[in-house]
DNA sequence: CTTGCTCCTCTAGTCGCTAGAGAATGTAGC
DNA sequence: GCTACATTCTCTAGCGACTAGAGGAGCAAG
């Protein structure tokens, strides 16, 4: 048990197997020893950093991001401050979506409201649709 | 001023030109007339619908959709169940969409506010990456 | 008639995977 | 050993919704 293959690493990441494959490929995960029949076996370190690659997808956060955070997981002795603004720069946009989608759902409430479940031609859903200044209060 | 070139009709909707171009390409937007110099020229009626599947982008309806509401639009006579189950379908997307954004968000914000700006090796945000288990209140 | 803008078509790239083909390897039961 | 089946391998192509860029033609003003 001291190195799994790589269906077993998906099963205990919940990161599918050609997904760990394509994270190899563009470099995030360094490539793993190869059993005799050439297949891949992977360490606990190897499964540590493919749970900081997951946990960091889940956030959000960009590949280009996790490669930086990677590095700096792997040079601990470096300040944060690249952490810190990669994450307030996540955070900001989060923020910014949260404000827009709900902004979205008003809209699309009144839409679904005003809908009386009659012909097309009267239909408010798309009405609005056609004419974005039935909804003004909400500026997207 | 009947009809607009695509730069004009670009200004006028709000949609970028090559992507009123690729709109016309994936049969989103008929085809408009040409000018003697093979310039694509638009009706009124174009620019309409070009309001019509900016709005509906911006929405949030992937083209298939918008593909469905434009067709329900050319055919007022219709019963809108269908406008209506689209927008419903829409509108419960977006709300989830908010609840995990949401989750998200009080975690970014316990990680950026744990950081004490000192070394990578002591900072929150990355080790909260590294380890899933530290923030289980917001399940994701 | 030249300058500079708009427009044309076409192909290829973006992001983060996902799907599928076709072949090899590993494992369990007989 | 042999067979059946699961797992793995490499490779290429596709997804959605654009975006970027090459290379060329048209057009209006000075």
């Amino acid at each position: 048990m001291r190195s799994v293959p790589i269906g077993e690493a998906a099963r205990q990441s919940g990161v599918k197997v050609p997904t760990i494959r394509y994270y190899e490929h563009i470099g995030l995960l360094p490539a793993p020893k190869r059993s005799e029949g050439n297949r891949r076996h992977y360490e606990t370190s190897d499964l540590r950093r493919l749970a900081f690659i997951r946990h960091s997808r889940e956030l959000g956060f960009d590949i280009e991001a996790i490669r930086t955070l990677l590095t700096l997981q792997d040079n601990p002795s470096q300040p944060c401050a690249t952490a810190d603004t990669i994450a307030q720069a996540r955070l900001a946009d989060v923020v910014q979506r949260i404000r827009s989608l709900t902004a979205l759902k008003a809209e699309l409430e009144l839409m679904v409201e005003g809908c009386r479940h009659g012909k097309v031609g009267e239909c408010r859903v798309i009405e609005v649709l056609a004419d974005h200044s039935q909804c003004e209060h909400a500026r997207h």
